[in-house]
DNA sequence: TCAGACTATGAAAACGATTTCATGATTTCG
DNA sequence: CGAAATCATGAAATCGTTTTCATAGTCTGA
């Protein structure tokens, strides 16, 4: 492999020169430069990033975290972060926590060992305290996931209207009995503010709030199978039903319709998302803004990296929109 | 930042030793390992990983390449194999390439800059004699992608039975019209093999093939919507279709859903993939053993890295497996 | 015309680790 | 007992860049 010394000496010039033409530096004349251009043709040249690296003291690698890639709304964010990082000259690692809190503090270390410039999390699975010794090291930006004690980036939804905005909607229709149903019902500020929006809408409908309805560790289709035979073995039954994701929707639709229920006749269900399965069956849902919120926490970081900007509270927030199809 | 150098400094012995400890080197006293590491704990010492990757020159750390990361097939493959790959301490770089020559192209300085030990190509866009070049730069290994000039790792499947048992198998439920439906129709060779095994399926059993049965470009929900309406306009039309994904299978089903066409009775319908929305609508596909071929061209990825051992062609093949539903 | 600014170049230092080489001290063994 | 092998350590070279500093020539303007 050429260094950048073979370029110099093939080109009879000093190293100096040869990287200040490789970084576009002035004050070289444009005879060097043809010089230097030519001999790094000529030797197949490229210079070493390790090297570059080292010197620079910046990797042009981001980190982004997420829970698992396979899920769609988290790809859906990989995706549109990727192709902005690389429209920037930045490259992406993936970092997959599986919900472990164990992998998410491994994979800090990535920051520390100045492996990547900066991290994006769009889900935290530590405590901040936990995380917060790290801002040292480098920039963090928080995308979906939200932390009242973290004062860094933070660019996130509305959860309390997306979860107000379905509910009213099932109201709308004319239902009184409506059931809830969410993943963790942790200390995620997330599922709190969801659960928020859903309870405003009842009381501002002046609908009954009944601890039964309340269903929860939902995150697969499986757990929506299970919870629609939950739903109908209830003796009084709500007739319609509020999910915080697609895919527990579409098991709760999976199964009802083996069962032979009509929707939304006999349960009307609304979804979180817009994942594509949710128009194959009709699912009503809402739609977050995922692209959106997406590229704002990459240019976010992006920024934050070049300007060399303080680390500080900055909150970005996006609204959802309800998409009503054919289940509700 | 704390370096090597205060850490030797503060217990009182040389880099190097300090250097060894890090390493797990023998010819080191406890006595004085203990020194380094509680001087490591004090300063709270990492390793800097650019002047490491300088001097060891390997980085640890991997690209995958796929199309795009929102496609479940391929965020599959990168879900295991990212797990895979940090199990064994080494990271993955995402390389997204939209299906675009150029970009793929792109991608591949990241090796010749040594910004990564290797690649694995789950896709290929560009003819193999303009990647070939990048092979003197680091290792490459091809996962679900096949190409017969690339003389290197090759993890793939038999695409030939693939399709040959989704034939058989409408041909076995009765259907003697039966309709071709395959993304690109390009050189790849997967595409090749799929057709061919269509053909093997319909030649056994003595049926007619018709040209106008064989639809092309097909890839998204939305392009399986255009096909069914292209088939309902035929005059003689199939009876059944075999796809080559399960987004076109659901876009054909769901199209037909719509016109009121009863699966399968007015069109048997066959998918690719056993993506989650195929169990949704009850379609019957042809399971892809993701975990399995990852998991596979990940080790062979490591363990080429780290025996060293010269990139030749070793080929592994898997087999695919039929789940019958409702749409056959 | 001469001081100060600007242009153009190269030598050497710096980035922070690992590896090689050299040197004793200690152990092993014929 | 003495030579060879093994253990333990550190000084210095090395990986391949970019940056700082020094130097010298050329302009500019009062």
């Amino acid at each position: 492999m050429a260094t950048i010394q073979d370029v110099a000496k093939l080109a009879r010039l000093s190293r100096t020169t040869v990287s200040r033409v490789i970084n576009h530096h002035p004050y070289v004349t444009d005879e060097k430069k043809r010089l230097v251009l030519k001999a790094m043709e000529e030797l197949n040249y490229v210079p070493n990033s390790s090297a570059r690296r080292l010197r620079k003291q910046q990797t042009e690698t981001i980190a982004v975290y997420v829970p698992r890639i396979t899920n769609p709304f988290f790809s859906q964010m990989v995706e549109v972060m990727g192709n902005h990082a690389s429209e920037k000259g930045y490259q992406l690692i993936l970092c997959q926590t599986s919900y472990s809190r164990n992998k998410e503090i491994n994979y800090l270390e990535l920051l520390k060992t100045k492996q990547v410039d900066g991290l994006i999390l769009t889900s935290i699975e530590n405590e901040w305290r936990e995380i917060k010794p790290y801002l040292n090291y480098g920039p963090i930006v928080l995308c979906n996931e939200y932390n009242d004690d973290a004062d860094i980036p933070t660019v996130y939804l509305n959860q309390v209207e997306g979860a107000y905005i379905g509910t009213r909607h099932l109201i709308e229709q004319g239902h009184t009995k409506i059931a809830y149903c969410s993943g963790d019902n942790s200390a995620s500020r997330l599922a709190f503010d969801r659960f928020k929006g859903y309870k405003q809408a009842l009381k501002e409908a002046g609908l009954e709030f009944n601890d039964k309805w309340i269903l929860t560790n939902a995150f697969s289709i499986k757990d929506g199978k299970r919870i629609f035979r939950a739903i109908a073995d209830m003796e009084d039954r709500p007739t319609a039903v509020f999910t915080g994701s697609d895919e527990v929707a579409s098991g709760i639709w999976l199964e009802a319709t083996n069962h032979y229920w009509s929707i939304p006749d006999d349960l009307a269900i609304i979804g979180f998302d817009d994942q594509p399965q949710a128009e194959l069956i009709g699912l009503t849902t809402i739609e977050q803004p995922i692209d959106e919120i997406a590229k704002r926490a990459m240019g976010q970081m992006i920024e934050t990296i070049e300007n060399k900007l303080p680390i500080k509270k900055k909150e970005i927030q996006l609204n959802f929109q309800l998409i009503k199809r054919r289940s509700t």
